[in-house]
RNA sequence: GUCCCCAUCGUCUAGCCUGGCCCAGGACACAGCCCUUUCAAGGCUGCAACACGGGUUCGAAUCCCGUUGGGGACGCCA
């Protein structure tokens, strides 16, 4: 696949620990990745961490889980920016000693009245690099005399071009661009910089990732110049966005990858609809394999527009992706959500795992999030369900329901051998027998063995529960509308 | 405000580069029908879009300009 003339292309995904990994994060991700497969490329995860106040140990751990739940593997790193600190300030120490960057003895405090007072006047603010020239003898003199100073970058006139690798030719004028700080009063490198120097050092070929960078872009490119480096390649990803159309955030809900794992969600469902939203393969295929998105993988595929978030669609993904997973890998999935529902006994990975995996098959088609089995599953792991309100109003309390359950029952009772067609014949001979419809027996029926008025078909129910349990739950049923003669309970 | 990015069904998108095959295709959602013991699933059908205005051209969703609208960035955060 790697074309043998370009060098091993060599991308990376740089979060900066201050939060869970959320979708944009995943996503971003997921295109460095789909990216360096296709062309047998270096995927590497860095960390910039150089944020001490807001990074945290616990949020690292919370990337690298969400990215390994995603099956986003890396090939090189974790690498932590925080260590690379020595080579930041090299290179910043480097542009000042060639004039590319300068002192500037401005305090924040005194830069922040200048932008106030410029804001008034309806100017656009920036730094107007008063420390850009001073003269000589005033330079050495504060220097001397210790008067503390940041180093800014000193943007040079012309136009900063570049060819974006999903928006194509891309120019800034430079006067646009303020003489960004490089290194902090404290000594410590910024952003810009730190990116830059470890993107040299780390020989990154191409720099994938999200539309609101691409700001930086050409601040960056103008400083691998000024280092003699060779800018890498850009493509800036369009912003997932919410139904609000604004960049997808927290007040629009789940936003952490771990979120929607508790959900239910699969992963290869996120991974397949995180890659859709701003891709395309370019033909109508929605459901594709990992394997099969690498192959199909290239920047021509990458919209430019922010892409709407759509839950729905996400969720019938999971769907889709549900129904192709065999019974014996969902008996693992659901099991968290069984022990919190109460419904995880021992038994269903031993003596009854095989009951258990047709249940599940038989549960599959009707759920679209791994969490909704356990609400499924419910009626068929205990006997003392409680039958919804509407349900039994509407099944359970009709004149002859009592009478048609305790026939029903007589009838299975004598089922030989207690199986799907067994089951359905049984109950339909005693439909004709009984003059009524089948459905005048379905339907109570189905509401005393499941306490609902859905559930999967009806004979397919009274099979797994066997005869013992559906009989158990049929006489359940045939008390609870004795017992609850003083009104719909 | 300044700079930058973007603009096809409600949503994700195909088509746009290399104009005609597009009175615009697929998917989610929605509606209806079929199947049917319910709900799903499945099958079929329907609803629904080229932001607007100018050009260029025999011909524009496709190319150019403008307008409008939306978004992002404007930190000694990353």
């Amino acid at each position: 696949m790697a074309k043998m003339s370009m060098p091993q292309p060599r991308v990376r995904f740089a979060p900066s620990p201050t939060g869970f990994l959320h979708v944009g994060g995943a996503r971003t991700a997921l295109f460095n990745w789909l990216y360096a497969r296709n062309t047998g490329g270096i995927f590497i995860l860095r960390i910039e961490d150089t944020d001490v106040a807001r990074s945290s140990e616990e949020m690292v751990r919370a990337i690298l889980d969400g990215l390994a739940w995603l099956g986003i593997t890396h090939d090189e790193g974790p690498l932590f920016q925080s260590s690379f600190r020595g080579q930041h300030v090299a290179k910043a120490r480097a542009m000042e000693k060639e004039g590319a960057a300068y002192r500037c003895f401005c305090t924040p405090e005194r830069l922040e009245q200048r932008r106030r007072a410029a804001e008034a006047r309806g100017d656009v603010w920036r730094y107007d690099r008063e420390c850009a020239a001073l003269p000589e003898p005033e330079f050495r003199r504060r220097l001397d005399a210790g008067e503390p100073s940041c180093l800014r970058f000193r943007v040079p006139e012309g136009r900063t071009v570049y060819d974006d690798l999903v928006h194509g030719p891309t120019s800034f004028n430079n006067a646009d661009i303020e003489d960004l700080v490089l290194l902090r009063t404290d000594g410590s490198p910024t952003y810009n910089l730190s990116c830059v120097s470890d993107d040299i050092d780390m020989r990154i070929t191409h720099v994938i990732r999200g539309d609101d960078h691409i700001s930086n872009t050409p601040k960056q490119i103008l400083l691998y110049r000024a280092l003699g480096a060779e800018p890498p390649r850009f493509g800036h990803l369009p912003l997932i966005l919410g139904p609000d159309k604004k960049r997808l955030s927290k007040r629009h809900g789940a936003v952490s990858v771990m979120e929607y794992s508790r959900a239910g969600y699969l992963p290869e469902a996120l991974f397949n609809f995180l890659a859709l939203l701003g891709w395309s393969p370019g033909n109508d295929r929605e459901i594709l394999t990992k394997a099969e998105m690498i192959e199909a993988f290239s920047f021509e595929g990458v919209g430019s527009r922010g892409a709407v978030f759509d839950t729905e669609k996400l969720t019938w993904m999971n769907g889709e992706y549900l129904k192709m997973k065999p019974a014996t890998e969902l008996a693992a999935l659901v099991r968290p959500s069984f022990e919190e529902a109460g419904l995880w006994s021992a038994g269903l990975e031993a003596q009854r795992r095989d009951w258990f995996l047709k249940l599940l098959e038989l549960l599959k088609d009707r759920c679209r999030l791994v969490t909704e089995f356990a609400r499924d599953a419910r009626p068929f792991l205990t006997e003392s369900l409680d039958y919804e309100p509407v349900a039994a109003a509407r099944h359970l309390g009709s004149p002859g329901a009592v009478g048609r359950l305790a026939a029903l029952r007589d009838a299975l009772a004598r089922v030989e051998p207690f199986d799907e067609a067994s089951c359905e014949s049984a109950l339909r001979e005693l439909a004709a027998r009984l003059g009524v419809k089948a459905g005048d027996l379905i339907h109570p029926a189905r509401v005393a063995l499941t306490g609902r008025m859905v559930s999967p078909g009806i004979f397919a129910v009274m099979a797994i529960m066997g005869r013992e349990g559906t009989l158990a739950r049929l006489n359940r049923a045939a008390r609870f509308i004795e017992e609850g003669s003083g009104g719909t309970p």
